[in-house]
RNA sequence: GCGCCCGUAGCUCAAUCGGAUAGAGCAACAGCCUUCUAAGCUGUAGGUUACUGGUUCGAUUCCAGUCGGGCGCACCA
């Protein structure tokens, strides 16, 4: 049988519960709180660590466990500093993650930061479990995207001395073309005229915004280990090896002049979609699929894409190709987040990248700070719309709740300094003989049964990818702190060994909200 | 029209892949600074989980339908 065991969410029934009775009354044909007295009487357990059972509601069995256990975690804690939390669940196991991955036709705009923040957290978490990650990024530099920014670059160029240059219908508008052209313009002058200078532009375009992309993950502390690039499929004929299987197992056709894959309409595929178009260029599909076979190639044991609503169907049909060609496409995991509607107060605002007013992520990180970016994007579940209120992240008061962990963060440090003068000893104490009987008040207690869940977490927001699970968590960390704080004098020099117990309790709340924190991606701040 | 996602307190969101009396923050109201940072704490109020039905010991969670919102539905990526 299935049974569950949980931690309840009311303190009240225990910290540990089991719905086993609840599952075999069915089957029993007995009351569920009969059955739960029967496999109580016939329990085993540890009295040291266990303190109390009882069979509560419908006929829940719960586990309350002793206070001692969570005194003695206060040792582990502070002896594993910056490996609190984690797991080797994952050792050896390899992960890639692949996010961003925007065209270098432009710059991220706010709504990328989304997909940037989570990005940044998930692969951290992922880490945090064991895995060796590899955070990649796809780089993209072909395709009809590519022309249309060399076109815009172009026309800019040329409108700086011929002002009645048409700009293209469907270019970029925003003010970035303007920058690369006169860029081109200081060093070239007017030299370039004709239509053969089209690659100068697009290069120049290309190397100027994928520069500032990188710029702006820099600012967000991101770094990826692999830039792809999608024309190394070409050059080593993976597309072409692509084709010939998808031919060769009867999976696509010519039409019109065309590629057709066949898509399984028992999967819930509408129609057959284009993989080489009649012009001879592929589809975005056909790269798309030899780069995941590529990755599965890699050897990696998870594979993890981030993606906007709007690639959510796109990514199913990339899926299908690849194991329609044999390859074990549940490794690869895919994340669809829902997409960021920008609010200044009341008023909302969409993003546009034809509009050279677009909100840029520089603009927000400007605005607002890199920790409250990172923070604001990653503070919800993927899968919700959210709502970003700028002038809430700007605020420098107590209604941001980005403040409120830091400076739980930032307390505890003021403690330490306060200590660091009064009660200087308190550094070399050896934690494992720290006088534990003077953990007495319930917020000590209850501050140390928080921090005690922190690896369980860790592991609960990994194994789900979501990283909103320890904001959620670490919020409860700095309510618990807060709490203690205001009720428990730590530094106190008429009682030295009682200042020094609390001192270890700051020290180890301190320790999980800084691990909490590098997950996350932000400061763990010393004063505020 | 079809597909995917969503609808929870006035607002922004949680709720451990079916569990107990649905929780936080903000906003509102009432309190707490000669004491380690009041960016804090304590308390009050706020709900038919969009709606209707179904499945079972038990539904915010699963199923069907209705209403409302977002995103897709190219030989663009």
């Amino acid at each position: 049988m299935q049974f569950q065991i949980d931690a309840p969410k009311e303190e009240k029934f225990g910290d540990l519960s089991v719905n086993a009775a609840l599952l075999l009354a069915k089957e029993l044909k007995l009351p569920p709180r009969k059955i739960a007295e029967d496999i109580i009487k016939n329990l085993e357990y540890d009295p040291s660590l266990i303190s109390k059972t009882e069979i509560a509601g419908a006929g829940f069995i719960n586990f309350f466990i002793a206070d001692d256990f969570y005194k003695k975690n206060l040792s582990v804690i502070l002896s594993h500093t910056s490996d609190y939390g984690k797991s080797d669940i994952h050792k050896g196991q390899t992960a890639n993650l692949e996010w961003v991955s925007a065209n270098p036709t432009g710059l991220l705009h706010a709504g990328h930061g989304r997909q940037v923040a989570l990005g940044k957290a998930i692969a951290n978490l992922l880490e945090w479990t064991g895995y060796k990650v590899t955070r990649e990024y796809y780089y993209n530099d072909a395709g009809n995207q590519m022309n249309n920014l060399a076109k815009s670059v172009q026309a800019r160029y040329m409108q700086i001395f011929q002002p009645d240059f048409p700009f293209p219908e469907d270019g970029y508008a925003g003010n970035y073309i303007k920058d690369i052209a006169k860029k081109i313009y200081d060093e070239k002058k007017d030299s370039l005229k004709d239509s053969d200078d089209m690659k100068y532009f697009m290069k120049a375009g290309e190397e100027h915004n994928f520069d500032l992309i990188k710029k702006t993950l820099k600012r967000l502390g991101i770094d990826h280990d692999v830039f792809f690039n999608e024309t190394s499929l070409y050059e080593n004929s993976d597309i072409k090896k692509v084709i010939a299987e998808f031919k060769s197992r009867d999976l696509a056709y010519e039409e019109d002049g065309a590629l057709w894959l066949k898509m399984n309409k028992e999967e819930g595929f509408q129609k057959d979609k284009v993989i080489v178009k009649s012009t001879g260029e592929p589809t975005y599909r056909l790269p798309d699929i030899a780069y995941h076979i590529n990755k599965l190639n890699r050897g990696f044991d998870l594979i993890i894409d981030i993606f906007g609503s709007d690639h959510g169907d796109t990514y199913k049909e990339v899926l299908y190709g690849v194991k329609s060609l044999g390859h074990d496409s549940s490794k690869i995991k895919v994340i669809i987040h829902q997409m960021v509607t920008f609010k200044m107060g009341v008023e909302s605002f969409k993003m546009s990248k034809r509009s050279d007013k677009s909100y840029q992520l520089d603009d927000l990180i400007e605005d607002i700070g890199a920790d409250a970016t990172q923070f604001f994007f990653v503070m919800r579940g993927a899968n919700t719309h959210l709502d970003f209120d700028i002038e809430l992240a700007k605020d420098q008061s107590e209604k941001n709740p980005v403040f409120y962990l830091q400076y739980a963060h930032a307390r505890i440090c003021g403690i330490l300094r306060n200590a660091e003068e009064n009660l200087p000893e308190y550094k070399n104490i050896d934690t494992k003989k720290i006088n534990l009987e003077l953990i007495q008040t319930p917020e000590e207690l209850r501050l140390l049964k928080v921090l005690a869940t922190f690896p369980e977490e860790v592991l609960t927001a990994a194994s789900g990818f979501e990283p909103h699970k320890i904001i959620t968590y670490l919020n409860e960390v700095a309510e618990n702190f807060h709490r203690f704080y205001h009720n428990n004098r730590v530094v106190n020099i008429e009682n030295t060994e009682l200042s020094i117990t609390r001192l270890l309790i700051c020290l180890a709340a301190k320790n999980v909200l800084k691990n909490g924190f590098d997950i996350i991606g932000i400061d763990a701040p010393e004063r505020m």
